[in-house]
DNA sequence: ACAAAAGTGTTCCCCTTACACCCATGA
DNA sequence: TCATGGGTGTAAGGGGAACACTTTTGT
């Protein structure tokens, strides 16, 4: 097909990952230095452009496997960001993506090769490009998203006990929460079952472990923590 | 400066519009039947490309503008879609932007002169592209948004009654709503002010015109219909 | 007098929140 | 025996939803 949009411009279209990892109970955003030229020596999220032969989430997850080894973790679109000077080379317009995973499973060395570092997201250092504006929507997104959707599990084990899911819930939302609301409201969710075993590890008396069942959570989605 | 990033692709960017439009009573949607390739006949939203000197949100206003008239009418981003093949002609990245206007208010030459056509929400014709997909998250924006921030007043007179906006509510949310709770909630709403004046034209008894104040908006931006 | 829209309070229910003690076990 | 994390129920309060009648006035 003959290329009917020839008058009109073409862009730099990129996407920026912003990374959240789970670090030992604190929250952490995947960052680099830069090296090169716009930004040199800021700091800035992970970010890539958009190829030929790639849909623009298919260009993030793209990044992501390249930043941290991780494949087949759903991302969330935050949004696209098309201010004329945000970047200070050239005009690039930018779609933001958002995820969380698990820094345990992160490939160090793919991330020594980007310059890329977990920092703690209470000690984030100056950015460059729009890119504090970004991270700010994509924590709003991920505060609200946690509770509501069934995004915890992929940073537990299989099977996890209830203090378990509680500390990592209070990590995300940055919050305290009661034990025994807390575990009502699980007990409410069908797709958070108990496997009936008991785990003598993370404590004396052991506890019970429980696991999160898709195919349950596909049929009755109710889920809120 | 240079251009750095010389050895990326970049891409056609387009802005797709998701004009609602209250028309007495009804909520509709600005169509146009598309009369050049590609998706020829087919009918889609308003989009347009985005120029080499303005932001992605500012080809948003000049497209809202060239089709309505109408100028410094907020909208909101409602995503980015990036499939390679979301386009049949060439690819295309679009970002979708959404609002919501007052029909009467509208140009109907311009509309004209884009083949544009106001189309009542519940008789949607069959559409072009990812358009539906677009469509069905804007709407799903504008319901959640309207009912918590003053995008209601853009719609009505300077002074309104309470039942032109309690009626101007139930048409966008599609429900009817209790009166008596609808006034218990207005009266919590700082920002939604009595005049004192009584409007004889809408009913026999009168009613008291009410108008929303912007400024103690912004002071105070609690919000709840 | 009557039609047509304006205006006005109370009750109930559910959901959320706050809160404190006993249990089982390994060291 | 004691220190550690696991596990459990209830009461009070707030917010949202349901609900019906009186008022005013133009015709």
């Amino acid at each position: 097909m003959s290329d009917c949009y020839s008058k009109y411009p073409k862009h730099y279209v990129a996407v920026d990952c912003i990374i959240f990892g789970l670090n030992h109970g604190e929250l952490s955003l995947l960052l680099a230095q830069r090296t090169i030229d716009p930004e040199r020596g800021k700091w800035s999220l992970m970010g890539g452009f958009v190829g030929e032969d790639e849909s623009v989430y298919s260009a993030a997850q793209r990044v992501l496997t390249e930043l941290t080894g991780l494949e087949n973790i759903p991302m969330e679109q935050v949004g696209a960001f098309g201010e004329i000077d945000r970047d200070p080379g050239q005009r690039v317009i930018s779609v933001a993506y958002c995820t969380l995973v698990n820094v345990d499973q992160t490939d160090s060395e793919a991330l020594k090769a980007h310059h890329a570092l977990w920092v703690p997201l209470k000690q984030l250092p100056e950015l460059g490009f729009d890119h504090p504006l970004m991270i700010a929507s994509a924590y709003r997104w991920l505060q609200k998203k946690f509770m509501t959707e069934p995004i915890a599990f992929r940073l537990l084990p299989e099977s996890f006990t209830l203090s378990q899911l509680q500390i990592l819930c209070q990590t995300v939302i940055d919050e305290e929460i009661d034990k025994r609301n807390f575990r009502k409201r699980v007990a409410e969710i069908p797709s958070i079952v108990p496997t009936g075993i008991i785990d003598k590890k993370s404590s004396r008396r052991g506890a019970q472990l429980f696991r999160f069942c898709e195919k349950t959570y596909q049929n009755n989605p109710k889920f809120k923590l």
